[in-house]
DNA sequence: TGATTATATTACACAGTGTAAATTTAGTCC
DNA sequence: GGACTAAATTTACACTGTGTAATATAATCA
């Protein structure tokens, strides 16, 4: 479906790493609306038209990086889905897999995920994150619509996924206080008691 | 402090207006990249110059109505908080209230809260629920950084403000398919025991 | 090596920005 | 009501950025 791993011309390659790291650099010296095709081409030293050659306009630049962002992220869930159960208490491996990888490249998650102005990567965490509570709801429980708090199914998933980003875009723009794994305990401590009461 | 409210002269109250309605049409329209000073002024039906007599540019616009949003809000808070006891259990009367003005001028925020790229006013919401949050701390608890249940009293505000904040966009963008008493009443089951708890 | 494909170069028409100066229009104050 | 004041309009200008086209150059692949 997405034709930028099958390519394998390294001129290719190299352009778009270059332009992802102009971009990336831009963003921590100012805000998304000064970012023009110009000085991101600059700052990649790569020629203007090239630009065109690969993306539409800089909004779509930012939803193919935002592609491969959550099929970065979606790769990790997957694999912790396949050996370990979710549900089992406390522990929560997925969400300590999912902050270890954000940790490990948290300059680029840092800048991405905290730029005012740039909500598109936050909302792609944002449904990620609301389909991986869902999942987790769905296990649980049946296929009820209110849990036996009282709690409409939806409103805990927006509930539950906004208060996952939001608290991680804060854990990453006050640089990562916790680590992953004591963060996933504090998630768990915050929201396990609703949705997993058996 | 601001000069807004003590100018009287109708014509900067009338070109005021029209920008703003012009802004909120426009945001209906269009992603807020697409939203140009020509344009504005020409919905506005006023010279685009004129524009220039009142904001900087269009994030200055926005700044300054992101000001009036949260003079609003707070407004509401401050009112409630003086005759009511904001911990007395499952109420939460402040909380109603906020939700009851959202969904009286619901076609403005949900405009504004929830178009994408356009995070300012999502950004200071959030502050002021953190703020809200924190108090509601301090008077249920102590000065302490951690509560009784183990958790962080940063982390707790960072998932506390940004669920409810997440949960409110969810709220206008599905058009309010619950009153504000039943959110409110939600949201205190949601969080109500970690926080209070006495 | 020769063919192919990405990138660079140059050029152009167009849209939008921000400011300046002079003029018109509307509101205020006595 | 009329003079004064301030807001809004009109017109103009220099500038930055956009998106595309045509052609030339350089790197890759087979």
């Amino acid at each position: 479906m997405d034709p930028t791993h099958q390519r394998t011309d390294p001129r290719i390659l190299r352009t778009r790493r270059l332009l992802r790291e102009a971009f990336v650099e831009l963003l921590q010296e100012m805000e998304i609306d000064k970012i023009t095709v110009n000085r991101l081409a600059e700052r990649a030293t790569i020629n203007r038209v090239t630009f065109y050659l690969h993306y539409k306009d800089i909004p779509d630049m930012m939803d193919k990086m935002a592609d491969e962002m959550v099929e970065d992220l979606s790769a990790i869930l997957e694999q912790t889905v396949a050996g370990e159960d979710p549900t089992n208490g406390e522990e929560w491996p997925m969400m300590v897999h999912l902050l270890e990888h954000i940790a490990e490249q948290s300059k680029f998650y840092k800048v991405i995920l905290s730029s005012r102005r740039a909500p598109v990567f936050t909302e792609r965490l944002l449904k990620l994150l609301s389909k991986m509570i869902q999942e987790r709801f769905e296990r649980s429980e049946g296929n009820v619509g209110i849990t036996r708090a009282g709690i409409q199914r939806d409103v805990a998933i927006w509930y539950g996924s906004s208060a996952l980003i939001g608290t991680i875009v804060s854990w990453l723009r006050n640089d990562m206080p916790y680590t992953p794994a004591y963060l996933a305990k504090q998630f768990s401590l915050l929201r396990g008691r609703f949705y997993d009461k058996r």
